[in-house]
DNA sequence: CTTGACGTTCCAGTTATGGGAAGGTTTAAG
DNA sequence: CTTAAACCTTCCCATAACTGGAACGTCAAG
């Protein structure tokens, strides 16, 4: 299968299956003029790529998961350990992101938003509390 | 002001700083050893940046914001538009992040994580519901 | 006088792609 | 048979916002 099929069954650009195969995660075959031809286990890592992808999993953390994926013998553990570990960063990031709302939300209703030039939210930004 | 004094005062890496003479939004003057010599002023709008940052805005943003914290006559209201418009952003990368968070929350919660191989995390991943 | 802590510039790398050029291939239509 | 569209290829550059490191100049202390 060529890679714009490809790229339409799994969701991703052909621009980024072309980048999975530059690092390594995809290594698909080619035909005599060139082309890309991907076989069904491909196909199948590509998509197991975008999912994992989705879940916001770092390329870095594909690898990994891919190789646990591929390999039979693997523990459910290690394949846990890294999803908790991922967990672990989104609760962070949505903390840091929720303590920026609240600031940022703060300064907003504190703030007129007319025509007068007076404006708490700068005048925060400035302060050195 | 030397740099590093100033980075120590604003919490900016030096690095950092660097960068923000690189792409203009300081103009510290020069000693005749070539070294920055950070005026009072110049000292502030690193801090404002600081904040600014640290509340997630661009650094276009943050160069938009500058200019209306140095403008005397702007209105309030553009500098609240911006920071709504920023807190759209905040709210919609929140969302997001719960949305994976759920999902993966949810696969973790059905992997038994033990020494055996079966595990529905990767099945998931794998999967093309 | 030397040592160490500063400072400087410049170049390259990071993440995970996206854009676009310059060119080869295939397929369908005229 | 030719031509045009729609594929495909590689290669290089750009993004955001820095960070690291090399190679080198400057300054204060012992």
């Amino acid at each position: 299968m060529n890679i714009g099929e490809v790229s339409a069954r799994s969701g991703l650009p052909t621009k980024t299956i072309r980048y999975y195969e530059d690092i390594g995660l995809v290594r698909p075959q080619r035909d005599t003029n060139g082309y890309r031809a991907f076989c069904q286990s491909e196909i199948h890592k590509l998509a197991f790529l975008a999912r994992s992808r989705a879940l916001g999993f770092t390329i870095d953390d594909c690898r990994t998961l891919l190789a646990l994926w591929e390999d039979q013998g693997r523990a459910s553990a290690d394949v846990k350990r890294i999803a908790k570990e991922h967990l672990g960063a989104i609760d962070r990031k949505v903390e840091e992101l929720k303590s920026m709302r609240q600031s940022l939300s703060d300064l907003i209703d504190s703030c007129a938003g007319d025509h007068r030039p007076d404006c708490p939210i700068l005048k925060d930004l400035a302060s050195s509390d």
